[in-house]
DNA sequence: TAAAATTATATTGTGCACAATATATATCTT
DNA sequence: AAGATATATATTGTGCACAATATAATTTTA
């Protein structure tokens, strides 16, 4: 007879708890670059193409307007970014990159290495994790 | 070549995508019961055991005391628990259940079916992931 | 035993994360 | 073309999550 409300008993709980150890080894390796982890993650989004809407950066990372927009304009009040509203239609935004947004990506190029070895891990096992994740997160499609 | 700036070739996002998903999925289950999925959480851990103290709890779900006062004391307005500060040591103080707390294991106890349905993966693919994420957190043990 | 160090919790401030709602623009319908 | 509908972003409010700091109680140490 076992309990199923045991947090040991829990599948969602490790995920959840891995989740926030891994943004609390991002922070000391991202506050060399002045940047937050879902801050990080925007930048990622940008640098693979440098002109987007807001819709379409919250697409690639599933984030909301309600998150995006006030973290958009700290990337942009810390001079990462341009935010432009489109002249062909209005309602969108346009994010673009500034020459310092564009700079940071040098700087940023070390921050995979890292974190991996913060991370303290094998590749193998890493490897195991994501191939696993990703099983999971493509389910629906 | 290959860019380590890609959104693709990170490892560390698809868990924090992941561990977003899960707890949209638990917000409607949890709705009705009127709790947050960090508030399940910690009523998992004080059904497991009565009274614990405000450390405890935060040892056992890694979270800190700027997390874990107000949420308790949350839970304390809705009447689940209580807070009282220990005698022998005034420093700490004692969460323990109201009877309306451990009334409410009852009606949680359908929550873990309800959760594996809407994740809607099969126990097999679960189980490889808690495999995997457990190797990952267990590494510095 | 008085001062120093430690421990347990609380408070403050910043930044997500998301639901609900608002607003403005664009598109569709008839 | 006017009204209805849809779309893109912004705003508001609640609840984490965590760093930094504060406070009070306990323990250690000189």
């Amino acid at each position: 007879m076992e309990d199923l409300l045991k947090l040991d008993a829990q599948v969602c709980f490790p995920i959840y708890a891995l989740s926030r150890e891994i943004t609390n080894l991002y922070r000391p390796i991202l506050e060399q670059l002045d940047l937050t982890y879902p801050q990080y993650l925007v930048l990622l989004v940008i640098w693979e193409n440098k002109e987007q809407t807001v819709n379409q950066i919250g697409a690639r990372l599933q984030l909301d307007n309600g998150t995006l927009t006030p973290l958009l304009k700290r990337l942009e009040g810390k001079g990462l970014l341009k935010r432009k509203r489109s002249t062909a239609d209005e309602r969108v935004v346009l994010v673009s990159l500034t020459r310092s947004g564009e700079n940071l990506k040098e700087k940023a190029q070390c921050v995979p290495d890292k974190i991996v070895q913060a991370l303290n891990v094998s590749l193998e096992d890493l490897l195991q994790l994501k191939i696993a994740i990703e099983k999971i997160s493509n389910r629906n499609k």
